[in-house]
RNA sequence: CGGGGUGUAGCGCAGUUGGAAGCGCGCUGCGUUUGGGACGCAGAGGUCGGCGGUUCAAGUCCGCCCACCCCGACCA
């Protein structure tokens, strides 16, 4: 790197958005256009992700299932909403082995529709339902402009997809799947979400209803990062997925799907990074706590490096994931200045000093310099560095909880409505109108993001940019 | 797809009027260093995005193409 400094945060959000991930090396840019590497150190990330997600959806009854990159093209033009939101980014394949084939294939951009195929053999009875099935999985969308995490043509993801006997189960599914993802955001990621229902020009191609967590990037952007559709029987009826009910009748199954992608990274990104880096939330952090050891010949590494390889072991058996950074051709300066870049939320230096005294300096990622340093006692590591992680872990919430809260307005005239949209989100009555909200995109580039499913009781106003009368409010702001 | 920008060593860039391809960082080796981005010495590394044209001579001038980045319209 010629130049060792990123750019601010300040000075330009997206040129360091791009280059912490380029440098902290999250992912780097493919050869082909819109397509990007996710290497080792973003992957980590992702498949703690994976984990922490897994568990949940089995948690609540879900299995894991692999369905097929390609499907027929003609799959597509059941679901007549579903064919129009996405014909215009499918990636379609037209030949195979070396001859044209009789129907293309398109490579997934998601999977309803296979998987209604499949659902259709799969389900006769009542008693088959519900179906519980997740995926995790590649897909494709032709995007005409990308972003590193936050829309590339390939991304991956998961996505679950269930079949119901009722109405009821369907959207109670839809909601319970909502829950798992504020929880993550909010508990694992220490992401401040708001869970809400989106508007009908928001919603999923398909849908009856799609509701999404919404979180505030650095910038005051939102970015939606996870998304639950209740599908109503919209595509049982193309898929013929029909089961014959406790009566011995025939009927249409209500399905949902619902995806976390790996654009959540970039929420991670954004929500926490500084100047100097990314700062990975503790209990996602692929290196949860380096040690750096200090020593200037080989008389000190001899005595240091036992200590920090002990001092490793100690944190490992408490399920740390630790990394000691022996690398001997580097100084503890430029070692520090990198792992501040990567993000990883807590540092132990180990010197000659410390292995005489039995102590240690650490230094929190999520407090800069000198503040963020304390010494702590080798003995009984293990138990002070869990606690310090989960005090970063909840600091790192509550800042980020403090800083978006700081910028939703509730905005009562256009005025304030404008102004609020210039410095974060307006929450605000609205109509709930198509055409209103095509004006307010047209006139100031926000879009509504949710309406949450916490409303003021009872309440009632007028709509914050057509002043008809509104029922529920909305939270308004320029997207990502 | 529209607007803007950039393609020269791994990265960041300079390259004048057309006349011997350079600088900084990184990389390799050796030595000295090491508690907040070290230093010295010696090295390696190039299809100047591609194709064509003008010219005695092209990184430089002309034409066409390609790629990527940024900003807009569409989207998880």
């Amino acid at each position: 790197m010629a130049d060792m400094k990123l750019p601010k945060q300040s000075e330009n959000y997206s040129e360091w958005y791009t280059q912490v991930i380029q440098r902290a090396e999250l992912a780097d840019y493919a050869p082909v256009r819109g397509c990007m590497v996710i290497r080792p150190y973003g992957w980590a990330l992702w498949e703690n992700i994976q984990k922490d997600l897994n568990k949940r959806f089995k948690a609540t009854g879900h299995e894991n299932a692999q369905f097929p990159l390609f499907i027929p093209m003609s799959f597509f033009e059941k679901e007549k909403e579903h064919v129009e939101g996405f014909s215009p980014e499918l990636a379609v394949v037209t030949h195979g082995g070396g001859t044209e084939l009789e129907e293309p294939l398109v490579v997934r951009p998601t999977s309803e529709t296979v998987i209604g195929y499949m659902y259709s053999k799969w389900i006769q009875s009542w008693r088959d339902l519900p179906v519980l099935i997740n995926q995790w999985a590649n897909v494709v969308r032709w995007e005409m402009r990308t972003r590193l995490f936050l829309r590339t043509m390939e991304f991956f993801w998961q996505e679950g997809h269930t079949a119901h006997a009722t109405a009821e189960e369907a959207e109670e599914e839809t909601l319970k799947i909502l829950d798992v993802y504020t929880t993550f955001a909010r508990e694992i990621a220490a992401v401040p979400v708001i869970p809400g229902l989106k508007s009908n020009s928001e919603k999923f191609a398909g849908a009856v209803r799609s509701y999404s967590i919404e979180a505030m990037m650095g910038d005051t952007k939102a970015l939606q990062a996870g998304t639950s559709h209740n599908l109503g029987q919209n595509f049982a009826k193309a898929f013929e997925i029909q089961f014959v009910d406790q009566n011995n009748e025939m009927q249409h199954c209500w399905t949902t799907s619902w995806g976390l992608s790996t654009r959540f990274i970039g929420a991670i990104i954004m929500t926490h990074g500084d100047d100097q880096g990314l700062i990975l939330p503790p209990r996602l952090a692929p290196v949860q706590i380096v040690i750096v050891p200090i020593f200037k010949d080989d008389e000190e590494k001899a005595r240091v490096m036992p200590a920090a390889d002990a001092l490793r072991d100690n944190l490992e058996a408490a399920d740390l994931r630790v990394k000691v950074d022996d690398r001997d051709n580097l100084r503890p300066g430029f070692k520090f200045n990198e792992w501040e870049l990567r993000g990883v939320p807590l540092r132990i230096e180990i010197g000659p000093r410390d292995v005489e005294s039995g102590n240690v300096m650490t230094a929190r990622r999520d407090i800069p310099g000198r503040d963020g340093k304390q010494v702590m006692p080798q003995a009984n590591a293990a138990a002070w560095a869990v606690d310090l992680l989960e005090t970063i872990q909840h600091a790192l919430y509550q800042r980020a909880l403090n800083f978006r809260d700081a910028h939703i307005y509730q905005p009562t005239n256009r005025e304030e409505f404008l102004k609020a949209l210039d410095d974060g989100w307006a929450y605000a009555w609205w109509c709930e109108d198509t055409a209103c909200e095509t004006e307010i995109k047209e006139q100031t580039k926000a879009t509504t993001r949710c309406i949450p499913l916490d409303q003021p009781d009872g309440e009632t106003g007028t709509c914050i940019h057509c002043g008809k009368p509104a029922r529920r409010k909305v939270y308004i702001a320029r997207a990502y």
